[in-house]
DNA sequence: TCCGAACCTGGAATCGGTCTAAATTGTTGA
DNA sequence: TCAACAATTTAGACCGATTCCAGGTTCGGA
C-alpha cells in the first residue's frame, strides 16, 4: 500500500531538503495518487484531516520548496492566489472562469507556430498557454 | 494637444458610465499615449503626480468599469496582482521573470493546432498564451 | 552523546484588493 | 432653473492570502 515514502525521500535529500515529518506527510498527500491542483488553505486543511500535524506556514515554505527542487510546478491563472500542480510533464490548462477549475491536456499535440523571437536577446524559459472556458 | 477627451467621454456614456472627473482623468493617462500596462497602485500614484484628485478605492473601481465596458484588458500572469492592458487588439505576451515585465505580440501570425476540445460542452472564451523569457 | 544547522511554529505583519456608509456630484423632469 | 434622486466618490475598516519573525524543536554528523 505504500507509495514509496523512500522514494520521495530520496528526491528530497537529492534536492538539499531533508525528509522530515512535515514534509514527508505532505509529499504523501500531493504525490500518492494521480496528479492533481493544490491550494495552500486546501493542503493544510487535508493534512489536519489525516493527522499530519504541520502549521500553515510550513505547508507554505514547503510548497515553495516543492517548487524549486522540481517537484511541484506552479500555476497562476487565479488573481490572488496560487495553484500547485503535481503534473510535471509537458502541458496546458484548460481554465473554467466559471467555477476556477484547472483541467490538464498534454501539449505533446500542440503544435504553435509563428511566435516572434524573444525581445531583448533573452531566452525562452517556457510557454504557458491557457484555454479559458465557460 | 487634446487627445479626445469627448470621445472618451462617448465611449463612457456608451458603457453607461458617468464622465465624471476622476473617471476622465484616469482615461486621459490610460489611452493618451501608446499601449501600456499599467496596475492600480502604479496608476493611483500618476494620477496623484499629474494633479488628478482621485481615490485608490476609485481607481479599483474605474479600472474594472473599463475592462466589463471592453477598454481595457485584465492580465493575469503576475501572482497575487492584477495587470491591466491598454491594448485590445489580438495579442499575447512574453513574460520576462526576471523584471516582471510584459511585453505585448501580435496573435494574427500565430497558429495555434491540436487543441483537444474544450472538456463538458463548455465553450472557449479566449486563448491566453504566455511565454516566459528570462 | 552533543552540537550546530536546518527546520517548524504561532502569531504578528504585510500586501493587494474589496466593502461600507456617508458625503458629493451629475442628471433630469417639472 | 432647481429640486430630487440616482450614480459616483471617498476614507477608512476590513479581508483573504501570504510572508515574516523570533524562539523552540529536530536532525544528523563527529
Amino acid at each position: 500500500m505504500n507509495t514509496g515514502d523512500s522514494d520521495i525521500g530520496m528526491r528530497l535529500r537529492g534536492a538539499g531538503l531533508r525528509p522530515t515529518r512535515q514534509r514527508l506527510g505532505l509529499a504523501q498527500l500531493l504525490f500518492a495518487g494521480p496528479d492533481r491542483h493544490v491550494r495552500a488553505e486546501e493542503l493544510s486543511r487535508e493534512a489536519r484531516e489525516a493527522g499530519v500535524r504541520v502549521s500553515l506556514a510550513t505547508v507554505y515554505n514547503t510548497l515553495h520548496q516543492f517548487v524549486d527542487a522540481g517537484l511541484l510546478r506552479r500555476v497562476d491563472v487565479e488573481p490572488g492566489r496560487a495553484c500547485f500542480d503535481t503534473n510535471l510533464s509537458r502541458h496546458h490548462h484548460f481554465y473554467d472562469t466559471g467555477t476556477n477549475e484547472l483541467i490538464d491536456f498534454d501539449a505533446e499535440d500542440v503544435g504553435i507556430t509563428g511566435l516572434p523571437e524573444a525581445p531583448g536577446g533573452k531566452t525562452v524559459e517556457r510557454i504557458d498557454l491557457v484555454v479559458r472556458i465557460r
